[in-house]
RNA sequence: CGGGCUGUGGCGCAGCUUGGUAGCGCGCUUGCUUUGGGAGCAAGAGGCCGUCGGUUCGAAUCCGACCAGCCCGACCA
């Protein structure tokens, strides 16, 4: 492609409200266009590397034996009410009426399709199979934001196994975490499968894939003594124990003015530290008022009760709800005695006495708690936070906190799609199965944006080989000199035929303005071809990673850069 | 959905307090000069000032409603 020729709107100045790294440089780069909040237009240069992207996507899904569909993104909304997701999905599902006034849906995840799909199957001889697309997904966010991080539209590569047993399950997601390995190496990044929540999706394992970058949402643990890796909507940690003493009697005292934890330690260090009080924390689970407790010093993670309740929405009640059902306001609240909504209570808690917690009347604690003895726990769950700096419950070595981009998720599902839509095998003997699927997604346009998070420095977008939208620019330093423009067409048609993936910048341009863009742009490789060089058989070659640059033959320049790229075009 | 901020040529911004012919830088077009790290001079093109309504002789500017976008939070397969 010759730069003169081509689509490639750099812009100077950063766009004002771009905040994110991959966002500015993706925008000043001229490979991506805001149409609406969430909603971008893929410039050629976005093109090309998106192309790649599905491309490394499609042939590590092909390897492992996948084998790419195209289902419709419009769906009957009566197969998602069918599922039980049209109301579980809430807001996020964009929902429509066609002109019969039918309600329909638009794709945000295709569980539901690809187990109707699966209905043809009926034999254990017809597995196990792996299906895939690479399609675009609808989600009405909340809030979109980040560039391509957080969109409303955007392209997901989603895959679905379909096994009889277990254990292919089991093999087909260990493919899966293989070939999602290999996806993500290719593309230069350093994705850790992290333990994870299967949230809506349902499940009972999934994995998640996560990007370091300050740019993420999600905070990942691990630990830095040994594997231990997880999302904190999953992760634990090794509580120290607490020396409690002898138990005492259940009593009362009073605490005018001391409402936070913090103020009834340092009032009455001797009795109440933090990991002596019991905090007593109101919930509405889908519209149904809970008690939550945890030790003084621990925090709830919410995904955490989510899932050790089933529940589908949670949050914290509000002052108004909370006096009609304990009789007291935040601060002086407490579990002793109360028996009517259910009491959750954090696994830190059991078996410990002595401790001091609210007696549900304002400006009054009790001391002397023994959780068993004078709480009567509906459910025990770990629904504890972790937090930086605790034990790792495996090896008990330091636990890390970071911010991770989610490029990909894969999930055991069961049989929930299955069994609701009737999706059912024979095996040898002639007795029916439901399918067992598991389902497995990556974010192509979010996968190149951690790339670039992770690739660049202060003059722009540095882009692996691999999924660079070119691979080489030849940089001509003056376009009006003919045996330089003559050099560097040459070099152009030689390194095309070579296969390597070339931009010409035969713009009119001064140097500066080239170097720069060719810079902000990515391109791996430069070669710089200027009349003083080509007098004497000689251009530069410039490597984007480090801005190093040599002096080489031109003669020998493309058996060198095809060599090069050759190598990396597959990945590192 | 709660909180904060912002809407003025393609991009970045000023003008609004105190109403009176819409401005600057970059980019774009043409010409000349220049040419190895975002050139100089000259002449140009390009704007329903987010939308609707109100106040006023007169609104980018004042008032109201709405819409859109960004950031923080809630949410998020």
């Amino acid at each position: 492609m010759r730069w003169s020729e081509a689509f490639i709107p750099t812009l100077r100045d950063a766009p004002a409200d771009a905040e994110a790294v991959s966002h500015v440089l993706l925008v000043r780069g001229g490979f991506i266009r805001q149409l609406a909040a969430g909603s971008y237009t893929i410039l050629p240069l976005g093109q090309r590397v998106r192309l790649k992207v599905a491309n490394i996507i499609r042939e590590e899904m092909n390897a492992i034996g996948g084998q790419e569909m195209m289902p419709p993104t419009l769906h009957p909304a009566e197969i998602w009410r069918k599922s039980g997701r049209y109301e579980l999905m809430g807001e996020n599902l964009y929902k429509l009426v066609d002109r019969k006034g039918a309600d329909l849906v638009l794709g945000m995840t295709e569980e539901e399709i690809f187990a109707i799909t699966a209905m043809e199957l009926s034999s254990y001889r017809d597995m196990p199979q792996i299906w895939y697309q690479v399609h675009t997904k609808f989600r009405d966010e909340a809030r979109p934001k980040s560039g391509l991080l957080r969109v409303r539209e955007f392209t997901m590569k989603d895959a679905y196994t379909l096994d009889i047993d277990r254990a292919g399950l089991d093999a087909g997601f260990e493919k899966h975490r293989g070939a999602y390995q290999r996806i993500f190496a290719r593309m230069g990044l350093d994705a850790l499968g992290v333990e994870a929540s299967s949230g809506a999706m349902g499940g009972s394992e999934s994995v998640e894939f996560m990007v370091r970058s300050d740019a993420g949402e999600d905070w990942i643990v691990t630990c830095s003594n040994c594997d231990y890796r997880a999302n904190v909507e999953r992760a634990i940690s090794a509580v120290g124990e607490v020396d409690d003493g002898d138990p005492a009697d259940l009593d009362r005292f009073p605490t005018p003015g001391l409402r936070t934890i913090k103020a009834l330690a340092e009032a009455h260090p001797d009795v109440a530290t933090p990991e002596r009080q019991i905090k007593t924390l109101v919930y509405v689970l889908d519209g149904e008022q809970v008690l939550v407790l945890l030790r003084g010093d621990h925090d709830l993670q919410e995904q955490k009760l989510l899932d050790a309740t089933a529940a589908v929405e949670a949050r914290a009640a509000t002052p108004e709800e909370i006096r009609p059902l304990l009789g007291a306001d935040p601060g002086s609240l407490g579990a002793v005695g109360v028996n009517g909504p259910r009491i959750i209570a954090d696994e830190a808690l059991r078996g410990r006495s002595n401790l001091v917690t609210g007696a549900n009347e304002d400006d009054w604690h009790h001391s002397g708690v023994a959780v068993g003895r004078d709480i009567e726990v509906s459910l025990w769950a770990d629904v504890r936070e972790v937090h930086s700096g605790e034990p790792c419950p495996l090896c008990g070595g330091e636990l890390e906190l970071w911010k991770g981009i989610e490029v990909g998720h894969i999930f055991k599902l069961g049989t929930k799609y299955s069994e609701t839509f009737g999706v059912y095998v024979q095996d040898e003997k002639g007795d029916s199965h439901p399918i067992i699927m598991g389902s497995y997604g990556i974010g192509v346009e979010r996968g190149m944006a951690a790339v670039v998070e992770t690739f660049h420095d202060d003059k722009g977008i540095i882009w692996p080989v691999s999924v660079a939208p070119y691979e080489v620019v030849i940089t001509v330093v003056r376009a009006d000199d003919q045996p330089t423009l003559d050099a560097a067409e040459r070099l152009y048609t030689e390194l095309d035929a070579a296969g390597v993936e070339v931009l010409l910048d035969d713009r009119e341009e001064r140097p500066g303005v080239k170097f720069a863009d060719a810079e902000l742009i990515g391109i791996p490789y430069r070669v710089t071809v200027g009349p003083r060089g080509v007098e004497q058989g000689i251009v530069e070659l410039t490597t984007r990673r480090d801005l190093v640059t040599e002096e080489t033959a031109i003669d020998g320049v493309v058996a060198r850069l095809s060599e090069a790229i050759y190598v990396q075009r597959h990945g590192a």
